[in-house]
DNA sequence: CTTTTAGGATGATATATATCATCATTGGCA
DNA sequence: TGCCAATGATGATATATATCATCCTAAAAG
């Protein structure tokens, strides 16, 4: 079932426009590694995370993906495909058991017309998104790799998990599409990170140890 | 003058809120070269391009820059930055001489509660631009340097001058801030496209010879 | 229960492109 | 008018990181 609070900004909805959107949808589970929606194919619905965890990625030719990001509970999945055109521009996929709140669009399209305030949130959380890709561009424009793997563990630490240990919930080679190149290159950074003392590494189990030299290495490339 | 015309999707405010835009907007005339915002600076207007043409950047550390996008007569500007966070996430300078339309904010805040069409073109519109940044960076990371010039060449053929011949109207210096390398590498790529008959080139002046190479180059990476 | 496959790790090698250096040309601007 | 700084061009060299290969382990599949 759906409690109002899952949705994003529900403070800004009526009581009748929670129970428009209760009537609109519906809730579907996902496996570890199931594909949500997939790129090039038609957008259908609005998708909220409502719990576990999954990454949107976009699919290059030769089998070489990059991940874009991680959504958590609580947010918005595929927005700007939806609004901007209406074909998936990215695939998603759980990495983690999770559920997705499905919402008819032409519900939500009329919230939306009728409800300025929810729009301009919903407004701030695009251009927030955008931005966060802004600065990925950056990062990976100007940045060499310990530059980029540094970004990608505090992308876990202080986005994902917003803990100094945590677990990465994804292979090397993901791992590697996150910080923009090849799971070997990542693998000796990350051993390397691990001999500089600059990490805790045992498997997927991290633990940083000097968080103001992976801060360094982000900020400076 | 404001013109009610040269504001984006102006088919769907009222005669109203063209007069309130009107009322509550001024136009500014810039040289080329000349900063329009400046990053790490505070939002303090919505601003429209009325004329000429403009380059979106952002700074990093030791001079590099990337240009993110040039904007054309009848574009906001600045969007994200104003909704997304307070604090403009990126510079904009002038690359011919351009007007732009200010609009106070709150006055546009307050179109934007009520009407609820206009909010949403403006998600789409900046959903389609956090979408263009995405394929940059699917570009940036997975391609390499002839794939990236290429695309840089295609981007002014399709969509800032819509023609296949064209004048650069950036040094080669901003043009590698476009495509991610050093004008160095941008330079040696742009003359073996040239001997390589794909394109002509004398100066700035560019014609395309060759369309097919240049979007095969661009799909291939 | 064995065989295959995917993930992780590490070394050797190749290569694309950045960096450094030089020089010619142009265009502000003093 | 003449000078200095920015731009464009090209060659030589350095280097970061991708690629290729191999090995080990664990999990999935037959």
């Amino acid at each position: 079932m759906i409690q109002g609070d899952q949705i994003p900004f529900y403070e800004l909805l009526t009581a009748d426009e929670l129970d428009l959107i209760g009537r609109k949808s519906n809730v579907v589970s996902y496996n570890k590694r199931d594909v949500i929606f997939k790129q090039d194919t038609r957008t259908s619905h609005i998708m909220i995370v409502k719990s576990g965890l999954i990454k949107v990625y976009k699919e290059g030719r030769n089998m070489k993906n990059i991940i874009l990001r991680i959504e958590k509970p609580g947010n918005y999945l595929g927005l700007m495909s939806i609004f901007g055109k209406d074909i998936h521009q990215y695939s998603s996929a759980a990495i983690e058991p999770s559920e997705i709140i499905f919402i008819d669009i032409d519900a939500f399209h009329e919230i939306l017309m009728g409800n300025g305030a929810y729009a301009i949130k919903l407004i701030e959380s695009i251009s927030n998104q955008g931005l966060f890709v802004f600065d990925k561009l950056m990062g990976q424009t100007l940045k060499q790799l310990p530059g980029r793997i540094a970004e990608m563990i505090l992308y876990f630490s202080e986005v994902v998990y917003e803990s100094e240990s945590f677990v990465f919930p994804l292979t090397r080679r993901e791992l590697a599409e996150i910080a923009g190149t090849t799971k070997e290159s990542l693998i000796r950074t990350l051993t390397e990170f691990k001999h500089d003392k600059i990490i805790d590494l045992d498997g997927s189990k991290v633990e940083i140890r000097s968080l103001k030299i992976i801060k360094t290495l982000n900020d400076l490339g």
